[in-house]
DNA sequence: AGTTATAAATGGAATTATTCTAATTATTAA
DNA sequence: TTAATAATTAGAATAATTCCATTTATAACT
């Protein structure tokens, strides 16, 4: 069985992979769905052993390989804190990401448009910012933990 | 010959180093004053090979070693952008980094207090940072590229 | 549908930054 | 000056990721 998105989920992914003359194929398919699912920020390698449970074939080599390709289209994001495992997240809004010490996960958090344009406004004259890249980390939610 | 540092760096050094119970040696006062030197935020292996001129005996663990201390020590801070090499940045000012892709190098950029405190705010109810990290990356300064 | 050209997937080896380990050397306190 | 402890050393180990050569799948064209 493989992993399959739902319609509007599927239109986005292969309109995006076409766009670039690049192929859905099944596994790039079923890594983005499972990037989309639970949405709790997987490296890689939760990535792979998701993956397997659905196309137990998928070699790591495929996964790092997808999610290059899926990068490289704009339909998730890296997220990397300090030296850690690369993570990915489907969340194209600009947000920022909190990282709990004790728990290691990973929570979305959203910026408004006016501190987001403070932050742009930093950038000196003669740089030209493409990313910005905002992350805390600390104790997570306390009522969670 | 080792690298000697001028008495008010030399005094900051020692003492944070005594406040914790940790020696101030020269392989430390080396790696911290190869960063301080050129502040051009060195790479691990950067600062190996520019220890090396003085202290032609030293190993990457010692490198890293002394690192590590000084970091725990708050005499530098590590820098993190993407998942390249770790660099070490003597500014213990709060400020962002911007890192041109072209050239590779790494800016500091000043925060000002009220765009600080904005971003700080962002951080929801029940969480607790200990930590904040802004970059940017794209092009860097026109005139000196 | 069948062929062909090309893109993607695969397994395993290679790479890179970093950490670990066990032995040696240096520093500090008594 | 010695003893206790901390730091340094060389080299092995690790972890995440990338590379490579081969096989397989996809899409375009008959």
């Amino acid at each position: 069985m493989t992993f399959s998105l739902t319609s509007p989920f599927r239109k986005t992914f292969s309109n995006s992979l076409r766009e670039k003359g690049l192929r859905p194929t099944k596994q790039r398919e079923c890594v983005y769905g499972i990037i989309l699912d639970k949405r709790d920020h997987p490296t890689a390698d939760d990535i792979y052993y998701r993956v397997k449970k659905y196309l137990p074939g998928t070699s790591f080599a495929t996964v790092y390989n997808c999610l290059e390709t899926l990068v490289g289209c704009g339909l998730v994001r890296q997220v990397n804190m300090d030296r850690s495992p690369t993570r990915y997240c489907p969340n194209l809004t600009p947000h920022a990401h909190f990282k709990c010490n004790k728990t290691g996960r990973i929570y979305d958090i959203q910026i408004d448009e006016d501190t987001l344009s403070r932050m742009n406004a930093l950038v000196p004259q003669g740089f030209e910012a493409e990313n910005i890249d905002l992350s805390f980390s600390g104790t997570g939610n306390a009522l969670e933990n």
